[in-house]
DNA sequence: CCTCCAGAAAAACGAGTGTTTAAAACATCG
DNA sequence: CGATGTTTTAAACACTCGTTTTTCTGGAGG
């Protein structure tokens, strides 16, 4: 291997301790030690530690916004100019995102990994993957617009944003979730287990009612700080 | 002031560049300049660092508890021994997460900490949340229990949690959405707006149909890493 | 052979961390 | 007042951090 394979330890090392401990609370001494790696090569490889995490972040969503495009492709010579049924969509997106990690590590890595760059400070990696990765997620969202006529743009906005949330939470703290539900209820869930619980409540929350139109416009701001 | 109100401006300072930035990224002399106290001071009244933090959260979570413990006792007097609807429950627990930060900051901060404890690191502070605060919890799902009977417990456990999963991240998010959204659809969203909206996803989502049977229980385990 | 140079290794740098210590300031009360 | 206990302050401690510098290694090419 001329193309050293230390850069590839790093990567596989970094993603599972970002993944575990988060971003600051994990050193590149505690990367480079357990990949039996020398220190110095993260900044020689890489450049510094906010390349890395990146690095991290790409080998993952490279080839998930690649899958995806191809999908959304299929989709397309399938359907024609024919809506999409929004099932079809979430079905879509649901595959790609199982396909991706299933190849490599674990699912868990990649949604741990998604979880903390959403939470994370300032939001600058969340910035980073909405520039990079943000052309893929638009054309979704006009897809799924095509395919729920009804909602008006805002609440689709925002009901995609719910649903995010949903997925994103629940499977980046799937582990101690999943501890949990094998006391309480002595059952074992793997990640395909939750995909098949998580559809029909994605597609009915997506099909909610309206809420009731605001009655009057932001009147007073007394407690809406 | 006898009892300083050093501990109180360093709590409200605290609370705020926590919720900006996050718990390891925030340094102790970070907050007791912003606060104009002494560095020493945060460990003669705290204790360490640690302390301090759940510090923090038990100013919110302490007048939470209490709060909704009263809110439930009221429906308990109100309906006695009769079944609780879902959206009595679900209305009853938004109106005391308004109330609360309401009374001081703002939920915005919160939210933002309550976000970032779950999707910390170990989840140590998720731990000392539940241990905690437990007890409203488990009081709460056993109301919705009863106001959900056709419900698996195993499937109503993991519907909870997707909601959660929904509230959290968008709350905590929202600044960002906030900005998007007025951006795109040149609206200006209030806290109340989107629990407004939340409402029927939240309902909608509880009483979608079940899942489909699982067809046979783990048969291969190929891709559930 | 020697040169060259990407890569690995060891060591050091300077800045920033949480925490502790010891002295000073302050308040309280007999 | 002087004594007592609490709070504030400045300084130091002992690390850990990301990054840089320097040295060493080992194979390719003239």
């Amino acid at each position: 291997m001329a193309q050293s394979d230390t850069v590839t330890r790093i990567l596989d090392t970094a993603e599972v301790l970002f993944a575990e401990r988060g971003f600051a609370e994990t050193s590149l001494r505690n990367i480079t030690s357990k990949a039996r790696v020398n220190l110095a090569a993260v900044n020689y490889h890489f450049g510094s530690k906010k390349a890395l995490i990146q690095a991290v972040f790409a080998r993952y969503l490279d080839p998930f916004s690649q899958r995806f495009h191809e999908a959304l492709d299929e989709l397309h010579a399938r359907y024609g100019d024919d809506e999409i049924p929004l099932e079809v969509l979430l079905e879509t997106m649901a595959t790609t995102v199982l396909t991706v990690p299933a190849e490599r590590n674990s699912l868990k890595v990649f949604m741990r990994l998604l979880g903390l760059a959403y939470s994370q400070a300032q939001g600058h990696l969340r910035r980073y993957i909405h520039e990079q990765y943000g052309d893929v997620f638009t054309r979704f969202v006009e897809l799924v617009r095509r395919a729920t006529p009804g909602l008006p743009d805002a609440e689709r906005f925002w009901r995609l944003h719910f649903m995010l949330g949903t997925v994103i939470f629940t499977l980046s703290g799937l582990d101690a979730l999943r501890d949990i539900a094998a006391k309480e209820y002595n059952e074992q869930v793997s990640v395909r287990d939750l995909v098949r619980r998580l559809r029909p409540v994605v597609v009915s929350a997506m099909n909610a009612p309206l809420p009731p139109a605001l009655e009057e416009a932001h009147h007073d701001h007394a407690h809406s700080g």
